[in-house]
DNA sequence: GCGGATCAC
DNA sequence: TATGGTGATCCGC
């Protein structure tokens, strides 16, 4: 009995220690480190903190999910699968006529960026082990991953793997101009390029091999060769045919290394049955214990249990499974501001507090940051979230739909402050270190260049549309005239119309929050009519309304047609939506920056350098 | 639609 | 001495 305990737990913390080693464990630089001494080494000195009791708990609740899943499995087993299996096998011959081999896809990704750029200021940094940024390590050098360092790994912990690591703090305004650096060659590659995030792009070589008669490894050496003359730091490639694989192979001669998969079926499909589960994007520490239960190891091993692995872990996951199994990918790369943002928000970690006031001016000061980023983007959100993270590291979200879209600092306090206080009576003496807040369903706030009927707004003709409004200058700034050209051209975005416009109608109401309460008994119903379709509102007028459903439904269609031909699951995270903005101050000028704090002025660096797209060029 | 969870960077 | 922030997606309910 006791023996069997501690084999348990044994095994428990086994998978517990691998967790612990954190989520870039397949990155680069690890292959020669002793993980069993490196996880040893982070176990002992997390034992016993908030956060490593948090581990150990998400870690037990996973081995129970686990158990599950192979109970179900068994229980699957005793039934007749054959209807699975076909459905199984007519996917795998639906996605295998989609093949499409014909595209020359790289994948770019810079090499230990961060720390690449500070060794180019210090270059006694070069040889010695080192690290960017305090606290958590964004990222480091090839000498401190060698002693097992890692980016995402705690400051703390990394000292005690390496202890004369040398940690240096982050300067966003070096590393984005260095970004852009690389960005003006890539422009040279293929101007329809997308920005994966600041380190990283996804090119279609396909036309430029073709226009200057060169083998893609050809194109992507010179291109490297260009990216180290022009910028001076090293980059690593993978050329394949999709995204997906490009993804992985970028890995394969990192540092400063390329690797090409040859585009032909054969060749990809031997390379997917040896590649561990854990090398594809989007499958992490979780998802690769699950497939390691059922004994998937790598991508091959997933075709032999494709009748259940729907019904264990879901048709998407599935699909992406299949698709992981063959090999598949996008072919189709997109420029990173014409992804659509879905939210706006920010959180941020403190000490922890517990006392009701402090929460609330908590709230208070995190809803003006958020006022400040959705000014930034151009948004408002019909949704607001809030996010809390107790000392223990559980974390609990809530959400509620505020009577009209919310922008401005008062009203996000307003309607998220319930929130908060229900969280505070549902969980007594609760202790916070994190608060979030997050608007989603949002509604571009831009200013609009295309009124209702898709006509051309002119400045003169808006008081034709809506008398009763106010002077659009006066309920938000605009950037300056001269980038306004700029930003029209911009607006051409079929799927934004709507929300364009809803804007013109509600921007003005949800402005006058003070006089909506006041005036209690149509306000809310008139004022914040909403469409039942989409997200816009609009005065109850029965021409206006008429036109506007038809309009609505059409694209509502073709919205719906456009998803059904998106790939399933995570085959990319889309990060472009946060460029849009940034995007758009490049080229308009970043507004007049006043006298802020220091931390405020760090705050909106690091916000402005991760939000670089590839629109800035 | 909501809340929890996972994932990427 | 003390383990991040932003955004997206999926699942089960």
């Amino acid at each position: 009995m006791m023996a069997s305990d501690e084999a348990t737990r044994s095994i428990e913390h086994d998978s517990l220690k691998y967790h612990l080693l954190g989520p870039s464990l397949t990155k680069a630089g690890q292959d020669a480190v002793d993980q069993t001494k490196v996880s040893e080494i982070i176990y002992n000195a997390s034992k016993g903190s908030k956060f490593f009791n948090n581990e150990e708990a998400k870690d037990k609740n996973l081995t129970e999910k686990i158990s599950k899943v192979l109970a179900k499995r068994r229980q699957l087993e005793q039934l007749d699968l054959t209807s699975d299996l076909r459905r199984a096998d007519d996917y795998i011959a639906e996605l295998e006529l989609g093949r499409d081999l014909s595209q020359v896809i790289v994948h770019l990704d810079c090499d230990a960026f961060y720390a690449a750029v500070e060794e180019l200021d210090r270059p006694e940094l070069k040889d010695v082990p080192m690290a960017v940024g305090k606290g958590v390590l964004t990222t480091c050098n090839y000498h401190a991953r060698k002693f097992g360092c890692r980016s995402g790994m705690a400051g703390f912990v990394a000292m005690k793997l390496c202890p004369q690591l040398i940690c240096v703090p982050m300067n966003f305004a070096k590393y984005a101009a260095k970004a852009e650096e690389v960005r003006e060659v890539l422009t040279q590659y293929d101007p329809g390029f997308e920005s994966a995030s600041c380190d990283e792009a996804y090119l279609n070589l396909t036309e430029f091999c073709n226009e200057h008669h060169m083998t893609p490894e050809d194109a992507v050496s010179q291109m490297r060769a260009d990216v180290y003359a022009k910028a001076k730091i090293t980059v690593s490639a993978g050329i394949a045919a999709n995204a997906k694989l490009a993804k992985i192979c970028s890995n394969k001669n990192k540092p400063n290394g390329q690797f090409l998969l040859a585009s032909d079926r054969q060749t990809i499909m031997e390379f997917m049955r040896d590649l561990p589960t854990r090398k594809v994007n989007g499958i992490g520490r979780v998802f690769e214990r699950e497939l390691d239960a059922i004994g998937v190891k790598t991508c091959g091993d997933i075709y032999a249990h494709r009748a259940y692995l729907a019904k264990l872990f879901g048709q998407k996951a599935f699909q992406f499974l299949m698709q992981c199994y063959l090999g598949l990918g996008r072919t189709v790369i997109k420029r990173a501001e014409d992804y659509e943002r879905k939210s706006v928000g920010t959180e941020t970690t403190f000490k922890e507090l517990q006392s009701p006031d402090a929460l609330r001016e908590k709230l208070r000061h995190i809803a003006e940051e958020l006022e400040g980023d959705l000014k930034r983007t151009e948004y408002k959100g019909r949704t607001l979230c809030i996010k809390i993270k107790l000392h223990t590291y559980e974390v609990h979200t809530r959400q509620s739909t505020p009577p009209f879209a919310v922008h401005k600092a008062d009203d996000l306090y307003k309607y998220s402050l319930p929130m908060l206080e229900k969280l505070m009576k549902e969980i007594p003496n609760m202790k916070l270190r994190l608060m979030g807040l997050r608007v989603t369903h949002i509604i571009s706030t831009k200013k609009p260049g295309i009124d209702f009927f898709g006509r051309v707004k002119t400045s003169s003709s808006t008081a034709t549309k809506a008398p009763t409004l106010k002077n659009e200058e006066t309920w938000e700034t605009w950037p300056e005239e001269e980038f306004e050209e700029a930003a029209r051209q911009e607006r051409n975005d079929e799927m934004n119309e709507l929300e364009k416009l809803s804007q013109e109608y509600q921007g003005q109401h949800d402005s006058a929050t003070k006089s909506d309460a006041e005036d209690q008994r149509p306000a809310v119903a008139e004022e914040h009519w909403q469409c039942p379709i989409c997200t816009v509102a609009q005065p109850p007028n029965d021409a206006t309304f008429n036109a506007h459903i038809d309009f609505c439904l059409s694209k509502q269609t073709i919205k719906e047609a456009v998803r059904s031909t998106e790939p399933p699951m995570m085959e990319k995270q889309q990060p472009g939506s946060a460029s849009k903005s940034i995007a758009n101050r490049g080229k308009r000028g970043r507004p007049k920056n006043e006298t802020l704090p220091l931390d405020q002025q760090a705050r909106e660096k690091r916000r402005a350098f991760f939000s670089l797209g590839n629109g800035s060029a």
